[in-house]
DNA sequence: TTGTACGCGTTATCAT
DNA sequence: ATGATAACGCGTACAA
């Protein structure tokens, strides 16, 4: 209840007879200032219980040490962990994170950067939301100079950096892996074909069969949304085919839509894998837990968050520059599991 | 590069030949405006694209429109799930959510405290750190008045509201549930005693056993930090165990220790449930994917978010006093699956 | 090495 | 219904 005043400068001016410069100077070891004083200021801040009011030093400055970061939506497996690292990174160098969902549709992604703009963050952090067409909301930002990163579900700029893994590798090695299996009919389950994570997945799936000398089948194709429902959905579109013509493995674009469609299949009576081999994309906790395992990709979604984030404060400090590092690529390894180990089963 | 001088409410007073006082009260409304400088402000406003400097207002009102969230650790589903349910919260009545996560330790848990005091948040909202003893780190905000809400990992405290769900009923009928299926010898995968969820949920399994006259046995009683690993060596400890002390049942105070524990039971040739009936708590993905699918207890982090946001938003505006209403308690529900039913396997 | 004086953009107070 | 003025707390050009 006890309304006290906020503690200023003045105070710690008032109270070492010095002016408030010298205080506001020593506060940020300026280089000029006198080392006893800097000494005596450090004190008198501690003793007084001084904190640093942030708005007065951001309207001055028009620094705000705060990080937006809009993401598609909060609770995910690998957002969650994408955020852990963004967090770990900006703690370190004293940044603040703001943290939005656009829960997969532009116009709240538009909302949000309006959003971030009006406060002030130094840098934009983004990945996109599963219908974004173009990045006219991120106009504002690019005009008045806020440097901005994408990750994981990037658009191409110049002016940014993106930070992602290498999709079409990935899915390549994944789609091979499965071919040497002995699998000639492998379903994709891809996603929007906005995003170039989905479009890479899948450019990698088909140069993988081009190079087994498999033609690319449209009916294997199945483009959803990849949630849980996508996955049991897809299970039931396998079954309504001709046992004859049912794909005899399926690579899909992340594990959820994976591990639905297998239990799924599995609730029918096929066998994994020897029926049908499965893969699916992210390392996933459930895929640690379906049976049997799922092969994946792995790759850190910590990681991702860290370098982004440390990527845009070194961009802010100057060190380096979002026109020099366009793309960083983060490694990604395949993760082989029983599910596809069609040689191995029986 | 072209950096552009910030339009303030002056440029939007020098255009329309009015004072910047009738523009600050146009923008937000104030009821002694005419209709007409209101429409006129508004459009010279949107016209001249200006962006109200939320630093210059927050210097001057002490206001910040920013709530800071404190949480243990940022990649968990239900964190996940209790982030989004905040946010979309805060969205409604413009508020913005600076995040951090402790780690799980004090020491961080204080030092993310010490910066949402920093930066001026309006209200905090925090799930308590495994090892965090005391609150004594959050006597600045109740010192100032700045309203504070626990949410999940709860501390009693007097001018808090915290929000929670029924731990020691829902673990009471769970272990009730398992009790009826003819189970005996139950055994706690629990977590930290310090963490009310764990020390209530514990209370409901003894309450529990104590009411079907089975005593409570120490030796079915293991803490951990309810991890992965944490599952597999609670396993390794049942497998040590003589074939005729073992338990028939296990109850984890969550889903992950519960899911790991059964996935190392399996490999050893256990079989669920007719060798030992299992359950967790949380409904986590992971639970819906283990074979057997896994009994638990559901409860929505998305409402838990919700609510505790919401209830912290009506103090601020003086709708609802931490005071009065205490604790809120949502709605959880036993969700029975196969991983328990004893009698319908086999 | 330290101090003076002013401005950042908004809102509160008091006046008209 | 609108305006003039000061104040919020800090940072910096300029001065000493």
């Amino acid at each position: 209840m006890a309304e006290e005043k906020e503690i200023t400068i003045y105070d710690i001016a008032r109270h070492l007879n010095i002016s408030a410069t010298t205080v506001s100077r020593g506060l940020k070891d300026h280089p000029t200032i006198n080392k006893n004083t800097r000494k005596k200021i450090a004190e008198a801040a501690s003793k007084l219980g001084y904190q640093t009011n942030t708005f007065a030093s951001s309207l001055r400055s028009k620094k705000t040490y705060t990080l937006g970061i809009i993401v598609p939506r909060l609770n995910s497996y690998f957002v969650a962990s994408v955020l852990a690292g963004m967090e770990d990174a900006a703690d370190k160098d004293g940044y603040n994170l703001i943290i939005s969902h656009s829960l997969e549709s532009v116009s709240k992604e538009i909302q949000n950067a309006q959003t971030m703009f009006a406060k002030r963050v130094d840098g934009l952090l983004v990945s996109l939301a599963y219908d974004t067409e173009n990045i006219d909301h991120l106009l504002p930002f690019f005009n008045k100079g806020i440097p901005v990163v994408f990750f994981d579900r990037v658009f191409p700029h110049n002016d940014s950096t993106s930070v992602i893994i290498d999709n079409y590798t990935s899915a390549y090695q994944i789609t091979k892996h499965l071919l040497e299996q002995g699998c000639r009919r492998i379903m994709h389950l891809g996603g929007n074909m906005l995003r170039n994570v989905y479009t890479e997945r899948l450019r990698g799936y088909k140069q993988a069969l081009k190079d087994y000398k498999v033609s690319f089948n449209k009916q294997l194709l199945y483009i959803s949304t990849l949630n849980e429902q996508s996955g049991t959905d897809a299970a039931e579109y396998i079954l309504k085919m001709k046992p004859a013509t049912r794909p005899d493995a399926v690579f899909a674009a992340n594990d959820t839509a994976a591990v639905h469609c297998m239990i799924r299949l599995k609730a029918a009576g096929i066998r994994i894998p020897s029926d049908i081999a499965f893969a699916g994309f992210n390392n996933d906790p459930i895929s640690k837990v379906i049976e049997p395992n799922l092969t994946t990709v792995n790759y850190s979604g910590y990681h991702i968050g860290e370098a982004a984030v440390t990527n845009l404060i070194n961009h802010l400090n100057g060190i380096s520059s979002t026109k020099k590092t366009n793309t960083i690529i983060l490694r990604s390894d395949l993760i082989i599991r029983e599910s596809s180990e069609k040689n191995k089963s029986l």
